[in-house]
DNA sequence: TTCGTCGGATGGCTTACCTCA
DNA sequence: GATGAGGTAAGCCATCCGACG
């Protein structure tokens, strides 16, 4: 366990806390930083610039996420006022963008691989606590702010998926991790799919619905048909040529045509048997 | 206080791509 | 050059579970 303090240079604390809120370099602050075991220079700053694929691979001694307690003079970051604000990192230049901070936050459960691989990015998220207070028994869920949830939002308009650089632009604006924008991203995809899911199916469910209306409405059509045609025999004596109609429609076939076009009749009529059962009788 | 919903986070699996023998 | 094995990154999915109304 090592403990470091900084007084005077908030925009740069320690090597393994480096990605902390943007501070401009007039900004008096103290800075603290707790962490067990952590690395020294040469290692943390490469993996973060990306040495290695996209979100860096350097392992900490120790996973216990640090700890960084930032005092700064009243409201040294500027906080957005809405989304409008931000702008999209891959459309802009940034220079009006904003990073934002965030409170104290406990670490959260994490998986082995998950752990190694953000080991470093972990450590330079801001104002950020580890749950060594309750031995990580217990998660406090981080909750995005409204101002961080509209801007990832828009960029999801954007981009449903992001490329690397996306991310990794997306989370320095909103001072997050990129694992964090990842998930966002995945679990946004995964609930629209869900959503767009449940229309499709309700949709669907109407569709059933009017089909077996239509199905129960020509079955009945069919059973008065059948009765006509027991009460009204003469009228079935017809030669079928010269009475064919039908009776959704309600169109009257001439002799000629009902043969000829039986078949496209059939088409037409999607096939309902009614039609040449009567024409054939 | 309890309960249901939301949403951030995790682990496992699959797929695509790359490297190397 | 073609091919299979192994490694890695990224995405999807199911699920967990804390926060919150």
């Amino acid at each position: 366990m090592e403990l470091a303090l900084s007084l005077g240079d908030p925009s740069k604390p320690f090597s393994f806390l480096d990605k902390t809120a943007k501070l401009s370099s007039k900004d008096l602050g103290f800075c603290m930083g707790l962490g067990n075991g952590f690395k020294s220079q040469e290692n943390g700053d490469d993996a973060f610039e990306g040495k290695n694929s996209t979100d860096g691979d350097e392992k900490r001694v120790s996973s216990d996420p640090p700890l960084q307690l930032d005092l700064l003079p009243f409201s040294p970051v500027p906080r957005p006022q809405s989304s409008s604000q931000l702008r999209l990192p891959w459309l802009t230049d940034n220079r009006d963008a904003v990073s934002m901070d965030f409170g104290i936050r406990k670490g959260s459960r994490r998986g082995k691989k998950e752990v190694e691989v953000e080991a470093v990015e972990t450590e330079r998220t801001s104002t950020r606590a580890s749950d060594d207070d309750d031995n990580g028994s217990t998660r406090k869920k981080l909750r995005l702010s409204k101002e961080q949830s509209a801007f990832l939002e828009e960029s999801f308009k954007e981009h449903s998926t992001l490329n690397p650089k996306q991310k990794l632009a997306l989370a320095k604006q909103l001072n997050l991790r990129p694992r964090q924008i990842e998930v966002w991203f995945q679990n946004r995809r995964a609930r629209t799919k869900l959503k767009q899911t449940e229309v499709d199916c309700e949709y669907l469910k109407r569709c059933c619905e009017t089909l077996a209306e239509e199905n129960k409405r020509l079955q009945k059509e069919l059973q008065e048909l059948r009765a006509l045609k027991t009460s009204q025999p003469f009228y079935m004596q017809l030669p079928a040529t010269t009475l064919t109609m039908c009776p959704s429609c309600e169109r009257v076939a001439t002799a000629s045509t009902t043969n000829a076009s039986a078949s496209t009749a059939d088409a037409k009529t999607g096939g309902y048997p009614f039609f040449s059962s009567i024409s054939n009788t």
